[in-house]
DNA sequence: ACGCGCCCCTGACCGC
DNA sequence: TGCGGTCAGGGGCGCG
């Protein structure tokens, strides 16, 4: 569920049970799912048993939960296929699960917080946690730009970055060190919405289509986070094994040959950074 | 220093 | 039915 609502949708479904609980135990069933955390697995259960979580966090993709008594939280990275799902504590083994987390809440009781991801891209770790401005964050996570739901995103510093960037505006959205937590779907569908062609470079647009393109990466990522974003399949669901909606209304994301929503000409597909590009030719004209 | 191509891994789907 | 090729929401690394 890589993208900004969805990982969202999946910290917003982890808080209200896990802030609050004591980790009872930890099992790592692969070693894969902690790739982000060197020193390896005992010292991962180490960090974690006997803890409790104290809030639930996200910046761009990445979220995290913070530990009481040091500065450190349980990070994950849910890569292409990651998910963290609450279950019983007596729930079975999911087909790809990789680690798994037992919790007690004081008022929800015992539940197990399943984290199984079929590629295997994601993973989590326990990290310290560093200032960054107004905020704390891991540091496997102070070199992201801050999100565009981030009330201190910096709109300014955003269109100055992108006036010193020669390469294409789509990969410019998805350098995650410029504005995170934007990736392909929303990439394109940002740009079809500003009406930007994706191979622009970022450098050639105005003041103006910077701030445009902003407020519709903004509308494009809150619709999507209100319909409990985009699945495709059963590998991007909530906390409760659940799918989103927002695949319904996609505009250029996976719509190639099919009708502009808005001009009725089809829609063009092509590769693009080792992925594919979505737009309407004619919509989004190259400058 | 940067921008870009490649790689990591599993599974679904398509055409032969 | 089986097999090989292609494709998928991610990011990191090494090269030029």
């Amino acid at each position: 569920m890589p993208e900004l609502p969805e990982v969202e949708v999946v910290r917003a479904g982890l808080a209200p049970a896990a802030v609050g609980s004591l980790i009872t135990a930890v099992s790592v069933l692969d070693e894969r799912a902690l790739t982000r955390h060197t020193p390896g697995p005992a010292d991962f259960v180490a960090r974690l048993e006997g803890r409790t979580f104290t809030d639930a966090a996200r910046r761009g993709k990445f979220l995290w939960l913070p530990l009481d008594s040091d500065d450190s939280a349980l990070i994950a990275h849910l890569g292409m296929s990651g998910q963290m799902l609450l279950r019983s504590p007596d729930a079975v083994t999911e087909r790809h699960e990789r680690i798994r987390i037992s919790i007690e809440h004081p008022l929800h009781g015992e539940l197990a917080i399943v984290f199984a991801d079929q590629r295997t891209f994601g993973s989590l770790a326990v990290d310290h946690l560093v200032v960054d401005g107004p905020t704390a964050v891991p540091t496997q996570v102070a070199h992201i730009a801050r999100d565009p739901m981030d009330p201190h995103f910096d709109d300014a510093g955003f269109r100055v970055a992108l006036r010193r960037r020669s390469s294409a505006i789509k990969r410019v959205l998805l350098d995650q060190q410029v504005i995170s937590g934007v990736g392909n779907i929303y990439a394109d569908e940002s740009l079809w919405a500003a009406r930007i062609h994706p191979e622009t470079p970022a450098s050639s647009l105005s003041t103006q289509s910077v701030s445009r393109l902003l407020a519709e990466v903004r509308t494009v990522l809150a619709k999507a986070l209100a319909e409990g974003g985009t699945s495709f399949d059963a590998q991007y669901v909530n906390v409760n094994g659940q799918a989103g909606y927002f695949a319904h209304s996609l505009n250029a994301y996976g719509r190639g040959g099919q009708p502009c929503p808005r001009c009725g000409t089809p829609i063009r597909r092509e590769a693009f950074m080792n992925r594919s590009s979505h737009y309407c030719p004619r919509c989004q004209r190259r400058r």
